[in-house]
DNA sequence: AAACCTTGACTACAAGTGTAGTCCAGTGCA
DNA sequence: TGCACTGGACTACACTTGTAGTCAAGGTTT
């Protein structure tokens, strides 16, 4: 479910699956050097994060705690392949060799892609 | 710069990006299965991209010819890398794990990566 | 040349987004 | 025990996005 979440929610969200459960002040808080934004503000994204499904909050005394209902792993998941599919027609190749041109792929990365790539030769016989 | 494109947009862009220039008629035509959009609605766009530096167009007789400016292909790396940076701090092997992860890597895909790799690592020398 | 058709320019309008502000009830302090 | 403060609920408002509609000028058909 978890309908489309937008760019300013996705950095609330970002704190969410960094410390959780939490309180809209401390959100607040800690996006605030970064963004500049209002405690207001961050509360009408957390409600929309509710409506939208994506955040529960409990009660704990007479405010709210926020936990993210989706995954980090999940939403990454889910961007990756929609990205992959939209530009690539679904080819994760292609995805990787734009990073490399840009100059986005270290020594470390190609060292991390070629065990990846070992393991799943395995794990595929 | 080219500011950002909207998914809709985007279904525009792909058009241009197959054929162009090409006529504003001739774009809706093309979109009008996959979409139903009408005519109206598929300029509306194509005034929009222009607006966003997206593409660009040129008279011809009495109508205009659209052509991107931008390139899927830089689109495309611009996108992957703000994805990348977004959900992965710019990481390339973890978004490669979570393609494969959500069965997204074919066996010619592990397959042209590993061959990627090697030209990248050739190429570093 | 009168009535059409095509094309771009401009306008429309509801839903979604970014970024708050107002109001009211409960809590803690003087 | 009245008053300031804090937290959620609701409201606001301009801008963007999806999806068209209207208008006017320039070709097209008879």
């Amino acid at each position: 479910m978890a309908k489309q979440i937008t760019t300013a929610e996705f950095q609330v969200m970002d704190v969410l699956w960094d410390v959780s459960p939490v309180a809209a002040t401390e959100v607040a808080d800690r996006l605030a050097e970064e963004t500049g934004w209002s405690l207001k503000t961050v509360k009408t994204l957390l409600s929309r994060l509710v409506e939208k499904n994506a955040v529960t909050h409990e009660p704990d005394g007479r405010r709210y705690l926020y936990r993210p209902k989706v995954s980090r792993d999940d939403y990454a998941q889910r961007a990756t392949r929609k990205l992959a599919d939209q530009l690539f027609g679904g080819r994760a190749a292609p995805l990787v060799a734009h990073l490399a041109e840009g100059k986005g792929l270290s020594q470390d990365d190609v060292r991390d892609l070629e065990n990846l790539l070992e393991e799943l030769k395995r794990d595929s016989d």
